[in-house]
DNA sequence: AGCTCAACCTGGCTGC
DNA sequence: TGCAGCCAGGTTGAGC
């Protein structure tokens, strides 16, 4: 999936053309999505308005009128906004219509979710799946030193491996596999290193490593996945070169020595032996 | 509480 | 060419 700077581009591309606009139809075409995508929506929305587009993690959060539509697009998710009456193409899941426009989610392998949290339920903080999620990586407890004190903090007494402490997202969310990879190859880190076991220098180093490999993603407008397509449509524009991330056997970047792949909680990790140490 | 692992689902690629 | 087997961006929930 999307890991975050896929989510936040995604964000990013639809929000101008939502922003405001009126829900005319809601057309759930498959919900067998994560979780039963509710039929209600399609009775309760038409009629709201779109008041903002926020990301919260890898989740899209979309404030209507009287609640929130919580959108995850699970490995394979895109989101695109087209013509109202653009075919349907296999694999759209759910249009959202908005008179001449529609937002529409695509999800062959159905990981995906669409979920919603009235108003009357509380604020959105309060949702169960938003609860056990770590900082982001952009905001200010995140920023500078707070990082490094973040994970540091997070990792004490934890026998997991670096690799997947990171990508359990409990300290920090939106780094999902590839990334994941790219960041500790960045911060000279072994990924399979216990993450009870890092030095506060190596958490300086983690924490700075995924800010920069997530924002460069971001700004390179999509991303180095193979089936990414911004809400335009594009492919990302493979602008990040993987420095670690499905090379097995082809030779370090820094010091030619090929790359390792093992596999870490059932995800495959991609490193330097030589370049990152435990 | 923390850890491991199966499960959800479809398509694309590899190798025989 | 056909087909079996394996792999893929995420995350929960069961079982220990």
């Amino acid at each position: 999936m999307p890991e975050l700077p896929e989510v936040e581009v995604t964000r990013l591309g639809i929000s101008p053309h939502l922003m405001g606009q009126t829900l005319s139809a809601v057309n759930v075409i498959d919900g067998r999505l994560r979780w039963p995508v509710p039929n209600l929506l399609e009775k309760i929305l038409p009629g709201q308005k779109v008041r903002s587009i926020e990301r919260r993690g890898k989740y899209l959060l979309l404030e209507m009128d009287t609640g929130y539509l919580l959108l995850h697009l699970g490995m394979t998710g895109t989101l695109r906004v087209l013509p109202s009456g653009d075919p349907l193409k296999v694999h759209d899941r759910v249009t959202f219509d908005f008179g001449k426009i529609s937002l529409r989610l695509h999800d062959p392998r159905k990981f995906g979710a669409v979920l919603w949290h009235p108003k009357s339920k509380g604020p959105i903080e309060h949702q169960v799946l938003l609860q056990k999620l770590g900082v982001e990586p952009f905001s200010e407890e995140f920023s500078g030193d707070l990082g490094a004190e973040v994970l540091y903090r997070h990792s004490r007494g934890r026998s997991i491996s670096v690799k997947q402490f990171l990508l359990a997202g409990q300290a920090v969310v939106g780094v999902g596999n590839i990334y994941c990879s790219e960041s500790l190859f960045l911060a000279a880190i072994h990924p399979a290193k216990a993450a009870g076991k890092l030095t506060k220098p190596q958490c300086a180093r983690l924490a700075h490593a995924v800010r920069f490999i997530l924002q460069k993603a971001i700004d390179t407008g999509g991303s180095s996945l193979k089936d990414f397509v911004n809400s335009e449509g594009d492919p990302g524009h493979f602008m990040v070169q993987s420095k670690a991330y499905d090379r097995k056997d082809l030779p370090c970047k820094e010091c030619k020595t090929p790359i390792k792949k093992i596999v870490q909680g059932q995800r495959s990790t991609y490193f330097c032996p030589q370049c990152q140490k435990r």
